[in-house]
RNA sequence: GCGCCCAUCGUCUAGCGGUCUAGGACGUCGCCCUUUCACGGCGAAAACAGGGGUUCGAGUCCCCUUGGGCGCGCCA
């Protein structure tokens, strides 16, 4: 157990918890749940012009019905803004920062430069050395506001140590002189980061590693602080279906739209944790195990492609796996967020509940979402008479109808009204009538159901109950 | 364009120089079970991107090519 490890997650406001966002945040909350450390919940919100409330409302709510819990207060990056200021004025006067006037045109000019003699685009750092210098004064008296740059260094290279990417080498030359403040005097994201990792003591940065670069940049920062710097593991993106990156187009929204398509929390975390992340060949890790079984030496260096198929099947697992009363309450909590869930929650009472606890085991074997189930389950919210549907009237022909006619006599007459004594029933109807089971079954099926798939048929007879069920086969029985 | 990263079945992956005629899972396709649909069981098709090296021996190490990703903002 190593000690003292504090992670965290860093969440732009600026949009929903997105899918890679959070697996991001699920290895951070992983590694600190497994050394007993903190996971630490930032919310990056220095630009104020993109950072809604709305937004930081979704992380929030996404992260605990992710089940993803943070240590302590969650922080607001902005609210720091003046220690940022402060670290950079500090920078100033050990002249490992300077300020740069720089206008954005010429900035502009210097990129389309950069590109036409094939250099990369970068600032050329032309305001290093002219602190002081009349230069300067001139651009004071001209009313410039400048931004507060570092002076990194421009020989020599950068190498980050990551627990991810291994040993990776920048040379110093292709990085250039980041801006520390903006010309409001506002703190950029590349030094709140940094400030606000060292003051809260994080010692294993985890991100996705478009942050790459951006880390042999920070590196600077911490060095002309004379900072320790973090442990990295810069983790791949997750792409599409179709290999490119994930964005809106693939109908991966955030993690909400996960849980308004029915899929379990934990089963999201295994899936997700089993995207770029393995221990030989097994499959399934239940969150304890993912705990205890989590490594970044085993987080794979290159992107795994979403697959909805595989996670569909997996959280079909995670269902059939669980035992009915904690899989009714996960349905009837994710009810609301489910597609016309809705109207199916007002409908929820306490006989509803036994209803479902009672149809849950045969419910959930044909179920691989919440969704699913729900759709299976609407034979319980119907109300008489049913509607059919096609396949469901076609087994109502004049012949199924004859055998529910038949049989609903022999079915009023039970003495008690179980699935057991029903399917005896049924069974010495069969035999005396020389049909096969399912030429009565299936009518069965569909009148009490409207549909031709359910859970098995005499579990249906027993959950809907004496009355129900032979109100239903009656008005399937009579002529349409 | 420059820099960095990546590359095994359609997808997620096992593989860490010989045990690989490449294993598992999802998906696909058969068959079985069966009152429907599922579940489950059995089986099949399906991959080491290409080219050079190194080595007695390469999916495993090195180089190049190709292909993909990320970065190059007074965004984060």
């Amino acid at each position: 157990m190593s000690t003292n490890v504090v992670t965290r997650f860093a969440p732009s406001p600026t949009g929903y918890l997105h899918i890679g966002g959070a697996r991001t945040a699920l290895f951070n909350w992983l590694l600190a749940r497994q050394t007993g450390g903190k996971m630490l919940l930032r919310i990056e919100d220095t630009d104020r012009e993109r950072s809604t409330d709305a937004a930081i409302e979704a992380i929030i709510d996404g992260m605990k019905w992710l089940g993803l819990d943070w240590d302590g207060e969650t922080i607001y990056q902005f609210a720091r803004a003046a220690r940022h200021r402060e670290v950079a004025e500090e920078l100033l006067a050990r002249g490992a920062a300077y300020r740069c006037y720089a206008t954005p045109q010429e900035l502009d000019e210097m990129r389309e430069l950069a590109r036409k003699e094939s250099r990369p685009p970068r600032y050329d750092g032309r305001w290093r050395d002219l602190g002081g210098t009349q230069a300067e004064a001139d651009a004071i008296a001209e009313g410039r506001k400048p931004v507060v740059r570092l002076k990194a260094p421009r020989e020599g290279e950068t190498v980050i140590e990551d627990k991810v990417q291994g040993t990776v080498t920048f040379p110093n030359k292709d990085l250039d002189d980041l801006i520390l403040l903006r010309s409001d005097s506002t703190p950029t994201y590349m030094l709140a980061v940094v400030v606000d990792d060292h003051d809260m003591g994080v010692t294993q940065i985890v991100r996705g590693d478009d942050h790459l670069t951006n880390a042999a940049r920070q590196t600077h920062i911490y060095q002309a602080m004379g900072w320790d710097v973090p442990a990295f593991a810069h983790i791949p993106l997750i792409h599409g279906p179709d290999g490119a990156k994930m964005s809106k187009r693939h109908g991966a929204l955030g993690v909400d739209a996960y849980r308004a398509l029915g899929y379990l929390p934990e089963a999201l975390r295994n899936y997700l944790a089993r995207l770029g992340w393995s221990q030989g060949d097994r499959e399934f890790f239940s969150t304890d195990e993912l705990i205890e079984a989590f490594s970044l030496a085993q987080v794979h260096r290159s992107p795994a492609r979403f697959d909805y198929a595989k996670l569909e099947n997996m959280n079909g697992h995670y269902m059939r796996a669980m035992d009915d009363a904690a899989l009714l309450q996960q349905f009837l909590a994710a009810l609301p967020y489910l597609p016309d869930g809705k109207d199916m929650a007002a409908q929820i009472d306490e006989t509803k509940k036994r209803q479902l606890a009672r149809a849950m085991a045969g419910l959930k074997e044909r179920a691989k979402t919440l969704i699913e189930l729900a759709e299976g389950a609407r034979f319980l919210f119907a109300r008489r008479p049913l509607a059919y549907d096609e396949k469901a009237r076609d087994l109502l022909n004049e012949g199924g109808r004859g055998h529910l006619a038949a049989l609903a006599p022999k079915l009023a007459a039970l003495p008690e009204w179980t699935a057991a004594a029903t399917e005896a029933a049924v069974r010495a109807y069969v035999a005396e009538s020389g049909a096969k089971l399912g030429q009565v079954a299936q009518p069965l099926r569909a009148a009490l159901t409207g549909r031709t798939t359910s859970p098995g048929i005499f579990d249906v007879l027993e959950t809907l109950g004496r009355e129900e069920s032979l109100g239903r086969i009656d008005d399937a029985a009579r002529p349409s």
